[in-house]
DNA sequence: CGTTTGACTACGC
DNA sequence: CGCGTAGCCAAAC
């Protein structure tokens, strides 16, 4: 609808291509996707940053209206591990139930554990075949057990 | 024809 | 950690 895309086509095939890799059981979010996706020429990275995640938003209302059955918009959410879909709409319900169907949990406040649905991306050999880039790692608690320290 | 409104996020309280 | 807001800009109202 708005934030026009350069490429509104191109960006969307590229988008499910990528909705196509997120294995059963696990989540992406709107952000993570739009981080693998080049800039277009012309948009600077901050704007691009800015504006891609609602464009990846597109991409999936884009999905849902057609119901590619081959693209699991589903496993897309927010970068909070919410379904951003209005509550109680048809498409957002039939989004939770699809995603608890994979074993997919929700805590009290309806939200994803990130870090542990959470899809660490497309392997670097995939990526770099269809010209992607690395996807910005997924923000989950530091969890820092007797975590590695990094060694300088 | 001016306002409202987003399948989002980052940031400030 | 939760809630409000700015940023963005073309459609739908």
């Amino acid at each position: 609808m708005a934030y026009a895309h350069p490429d509104p086509n191109a960006f969307r095939a590229v988008v499910w291509q990528i909705v196509r890799q997120i294995p059963r059981g696990q989540v992406a979010t709107y952000g993570q996707i739009a981080s693998m996706i080049p800039a277009p020429d012309g948009i600077d990275a901050e704007t691009y940053a800015r504006l891609a995640p609602r464009w990846v938003g597109e991409a999936m209302n884009a999905v849902s209206n057609v119901d590619a059955p081959d693209v699991p918009w589903h496993r897309v959410i927010n970068g909070q591990g919410g379904i951003s879909l209005p509550p109680g709409i048809p498409a957002a319900l039939q989004q939770r139930s699809r995603l608890e169907a994979e074993g997919i949990r929700f805590d009290a406040r309806e939200r994803i554990d990130l870090g542990v649905y959470g899809w660490a991306g497309p392997d670097k050999t995939w990526l770099e075949a269809n010209h992607l880039l690395a996807p910005k790692p997924l923000r989950e608690p530091p969890a820092n057990d007797g975590g590695q320290l990094p060694l300088l």
